[in-house]
DNA sequence: TATTGTTATACTCTATAACTATA
DNA sequence: TATAGTTATAGAGTATAACAATA
């Protein structure tokens, strides 16, 4: 990528981010966009994003959760996510409920064509996660969880 | 936070991630969220985002380079960059110089303000860095920086 | 022709305030 | 009064195309 441009002294220190590299925020945040981007490319093909797919993984795993809920454990805002479920729901994908108790919430599902649709993704990332493990070596991913969680803890 | 709403059977598992809880990517994008929202907060007081910090570290340790280099360097669009420095020029940060041997391109710098600002965002990101170690335990920043270092080689 | 800086534009993600209907 | 869902809106961050000056 002309490195070399020009002729003069200038020798363009392209890719050198000096003590960046060794910064734990910004390797967290360039690994964080490399990961996301692979994910991202590997749904498209489904017209799923990584926070609709979180849905579906998280409605398969609890179902009837109300939104809410679903909401807070995938750190998007309630307001965002409004829009978010209608175009799943638009889809076919999953679908409101009416709650029995709470005439306020709905009780959010999963429909036969979005677990379909959450089972394809599931394969196409598994793809992701292994070319991931071969990266990190053995153990590594283990130890990243790890060391994640506690970040995340607080 | 009000978990028990209602009196019906619904246990409301409000922070439930379920199969999420063990994915690396969103354990990636949850800790690099944590972690980076410290980072604007700590910032904020400077008028300074971590992009625009990003710049002004860079310029300190590679003086001279051109927007192209730094935006590439720190995966900024030339395009955002532009605006981006044209800020940090205004408050007179940082300034754009004529290079001798390319009339297209200008070169980078720090100015004494701008290197000022730049320590004392230093102090502010340090007090953190503090936190983040007594969170990885003995010898695991070392550990993550590996491991990220893979994910962001290939 | 290719590159640098630049403008304009658009799209996503995120954040907040305010409204409604229920509780 | 508080909460769930909703709407509207605004702000970042990011991405692309096109242009002028220069190489």
């Amino acid at each position: 990528m002309g490195s070399e441009a020009g002729k003069g002294g200038t020798v363009a220190k392209a890719a050198d981010v000096g003590p960046l590299a060794a910064n734990v925020r910004y390797l967290l945040r360039r690994a964080q966009l490399a990961v996301f981007d692979e994910l991202i490319q590997a749904l498209a093909p489904l017209g799923l994003r990584p926070a609709q797919y979180g849905v579906l993984i998280l409605l398969k795993h609890a179902p009837g959760l109300k939104q809410t809920d679903v909401a807070g454990a995938l750190g998007i805002q309630r307001a965002n996510f409004v829009v978010l479920f209608d175009e799943l729901e638009r889809r076919g994908l999953a679908r409101r409920d009416p709650m029995p108790n709470d005439r306020r919430s709905y009780a959010l599902y999963l429909t036969a064509a979005g677990d379909e649709v959450r089972e394809r993704a599931a394969k196409r990332e598994a793809a992701l996660e292994a070319s991931l493990d071969a990266k990190l070596g053995p153990g590594g991913r283990q130890q990243l969880l790890d060391l994640l969680g506690r970040l995340v803890a607080s």
